[in-house]
DNA sequence: TCGTTAACTTGACTCACTCCAGAAAAGACG
DNA sequence: CGTCTTTTCTGGAGTGAGTCAAGTTAACGA
């Protein structure tokens, strides 16, 4: 778990003013993985008090745009945001509960980033996401 | 490109009543891939008139259910629908213009469906997006 | 310490999508 | 063919994540 200067660090490196709502998100973001926008609302809030939510949506747009923090949003869900960046991960998430855990990737370190035929794309990054039942909801459904 | 019996067909198999808003909407999404779906409206009303969009909403989900249509969401864009299901096929899509192709598969039929952790969930299903650009962006790029 | 400029606040707004209740049509059965 | 039941369609209101815009505040370099 990183510390408050880890994070300052962070920031200036992005060349970004540090302040006390970018280091709460960047906090909340770490804490809690592939948390939803409203629950990074929350835990900010609880550490800082009021803190608009256009604040949050404008830092997480920042940071992503940085490239300090990675935004996912798998069908069906709304955005949720990841710290963990740059290491070519991915992400298995249960059909029933949603729930989101992350998977190293398979092949090497650029996994299926070479496709069949890519129509002339130039294709820089290639996402992958695991659909399935996580072990609670497995076990749940064998039970019923 | 399949016949108006075609669609007849694909829906009784799928014990789904054949409505015109049903037919309409599946030809629509056969000749327009990829497509949104407020232009999926728009060709419907093209060739029937009045359809509320209400009735393509639920048509395209019972489709959708039935299997006869596939629905995809790539971050950053609306719900888009394509006519091709059971190839377990991806997609690339364009950065900067938003356009979508499909790719086959790279490695044999079920790709990296092997995850290296899967963390105790059953994986049913892998599913990849490739991001890059597209010809005429990179052309763009290029030339600007 | 001061000025510039980026970041934050407030509040209204947009837009894809959903929910609901009633009307209409499709399929089943005699 | 006519009636009944079930499913689908219509129209309109509603929801909620996310965005826009204008004005205020605070970070940071000089």
């Amino acid at each position: 778990m990183p510390t408050a200067s880890d994070f300052e660090r962070l920031l200036r490196g992005a060349s970004l003013r540090v302040t006390a709502p970018r280091m709460a998100v960047l906090s909340a973001v770490h804490s809690h993985p592939h948390a939803d926008t409203d629950s990074i609302i929350g835990v900010v809030r609880q550490n800082l008090g009021a803190v608009s939510h256009q604040a949050v949506y404008d830092v997480l747009r920042a940071l992503t745009g940085a490239g300090l923090l990675r935004k996912i949003e798998p069908q069906g869900s709304v955005a949720r945001y990841e710290a963990r960046v740059g290491d070519n991960h991915h992400h298995v998430v249960c059909r029933s509960c949603g729930a989101i855990a992350d998977v190293d990737c398979a092949v090497g370190h650029a996994p299926c980033l070479d496709a069949s035929d890519d129509h002339g794309f130039v294709i820089d990054e290639a996402e992958v996401i695991y659909w399935g039942s996580c072990p609670e909801c497995t076990t749940a459904a064998k039970s019923s």
